[in-house]
DNA sequence: CTGAAAGCGCTAACAG
DNA sequence: CTGTTAGCGCTTTCAG
């Protein structure tokens, strides 16, 4: 009797008194077939998107399972299907407000997708490209890098593993990898000919981290916009796209020669840092006595005690991005690498005189 | 020769034209099994802690893996362990730079333990225990819950699962859930004492989310330590524990009365706002006219611009306490609700006249 | 269009 | 201590 067939897993006060009372038994496919009457590959194609079941089997099995509550189990699924809905994410830049923002955004547009989010947040030390093989090991549908860090050892392993990978706010120049950013250049070149339009003679840089796509486009955009406005090449410090970097980075630049009257930030953390630096540790106002340009556009840019101007980058736009481009390679049988370049947006604020709109 | 026995799955070149190029085989415990010249089963005691299994045989089976470069796939495991090595994290305030840090911590806590984040982050409307069944579907070992909108519903919904569930930075009443938190009352009654030690008569609080228990045991701790030091009741005006409430609350409570001397702030963002609005839209000096002191010690806190004297929350204990926690609870077959509390500890600094330490 | 059977990769009894 | 046998929950050929 124990054993009666068609007994409702879903019934309250029959679990085994043996069990513990720890995790309840779970709502089965089976269970589904049985209540509706039909067989469990009937329930999987009823759950399957375009899968062959008529209309009114596919209800019939619908109806069964909301009343038990019944959703596939991914992970069995993702068994034998090698997808299991999740999407990791490595991110190692936690402490750059603009990741936590993209990381919310991945969030809900993944979760409109029905997918999930899995963390990497690999500490400072460890190379990426381990982390990729524990990704694979969930049967992640995807990964998305955001971190400043990728090598072309992360783009080997990707391409051996065959893993569809999109590199997000930042590219590699022959890694054949997707890659996801807003146009760094052009943005750059804009900042430069807007400072050098509104009568600014001695521009300065503060780069990122050396090795970052971002930082080094932002440069180099930056150096050909002073150059179309016939002024030279900036002076450049290197602030590790950190707030403390960007603080000690303009110590330097106004301590180790003549003070810039103009400088342009390869983020807005950093720039954050060189607005303190400036205002309180050597007294310089800011925008009178050197304007600051940032990039991202974070939330702490708007707070009246920095008010930065900034590009802002199209951080939606680049997420679903992202993920679109991730569902794209999943479908392709041999995906080619695709790069989508977003333009970003001057925000005008405080910090920086330039000319009218 | 094609179908030669003991053939290396990993050797390349080897898959079948017709295969797509994509995913390739994976090895699995039996490819290390023949390699090893043992059973699967030798392979999975192998790499099941405290398994019976010889010395010797162990070392011959590790050295196949190595080779082969086998690991366990976790989700194959959790189908029938139902532990997928994944700790979901349920977090709907990343904006507020509190929860990256822990987020970072989080990541880094639980890689330590083998384990990975599954990072939830609902959009403000959606309630939590809509999350929980999702969590489960993917057999996580955990979750930990760090949203300030717990609610009684979410405990049912855990209790009823049977999930091992630990709540981070709050706690609820009567929900029977494990928690960790700093000593808010303590931590704030300490701050009142101070404030009115140093000679402050017109304290006011600025309120976090009226539901969170954080606000509400700062709020009580902070009127706590007033009473004893013979002042009255603080003004009180909610915040949200956003940059903009904090902002709007200080203008609140300074334009619809009489302009408090300290105002203590339940979060450090918020503290943010307040002394931005202080100071930029009232004119107001910081500590001169008024102290303001706020919780948590954000990155941001320690920054010229603000220099917030704050009640730093010990991140890494609370994170550490926390995953502990989440694993005593698997352990146990019935395990009972623990709260754990840390003490925080105040950091001077000069947005507060305080008496000498 | 539907069901039966096989199997994704692994672990957990159960014998030996 | 080790191998054999089932089976976690699902999808997928393969017949019908």
């Amino acid at each position: 009797m124990e054993q009666a067939s068609g007994d409702d897993p879903a019934e309250p006060g029959r679990s085994r008194p043996s069990e513990g009372g720890r995790r309840a038994r779970r709502v089965t496919s089976i269970d589904v077939a049985r209540r509706a009457g039909v067989s469990a590959s009937a329930v999987s194609r009823a759950f399957t998107e375009g899968a062959y079941i008529s209309r009114e089997l596919k209800a019939r099995v619908m109806a069964a399972a909301r009343e038990l509550d019944y959703e596939p189990n991914p992970l069995a699924r993702g068994l034998i299907t090698r997808r299991s809905g999740m999407v990791a994410l490595l991110m190692d830049e936690l402490s750059n407000p603009f990741y936590p923002e993209a990381l919310q955004a991945f969030g809900s547009e993944l979760h409109r997708r029905g997918k999930r989010v899995m963390l990497f947040a690999p500490a400072p030390g460890e190379p990426l490209e381990d982390v990729l093989p524990q990704a694979l090991r969930y049967s992640v549908d995807g990964i998305v890098v955001a971190s400043a860090h990728v090598t072309s050892a992360l783009a080997e392993a990707a391409r051996k593993a065959a893993a569809p990978v999109v590199l997000f706010n930042r590219m590699l120049e022959h890694g054949g990898l997707s890659a996801v950013t807003c146009d760094n250049h052009a943005a750059a070149e804009l900042v430069a000919r807007l400072l050098a339009e509104a009568g600014h003679r001695r521009p300065a840089f503060v780069a990122g981290l050396e090795t970052a796509s971002t930082s080094i486009h932002r440069e180099r955009g930056f150096a050909a916009g002073l150059h179309q406005a016939g002024l030279g090449a900036p002076r450049r410090v290197s602030g590790g796209y950190t707030y403390q970097g960007g603080y000690a980075a303009a110590l330097e630049l106004c301590r180790g020669g003549e003070t810039p009257d103009a400088i342009f930030v390869a983020n807005d953390i950093m720039a954050l840092g060189v607005v303190d630096a400036l205002r309180r540790e050597l007294g310089l106002d800011v925008p009178g006595d050197v304007s600051v340009v940032g990039f991202d556009d974070i939330p702490a840019a708007s707070w009246p005690s920095y008010d930065l101007t900034t590009m802002r980058q199209p951080l939606r736009a680049m997420v679903s991005e992202t993920v679109q481009l991730l569902e794209d390679q999943l479908e392709s049988a041999y995906p080619k690498a695709t790069t989508v370049t977003l333009p970003g947006r001057l925000i005008r604020r405080g910090s920086a005189r330039l000319p009218p709109a």
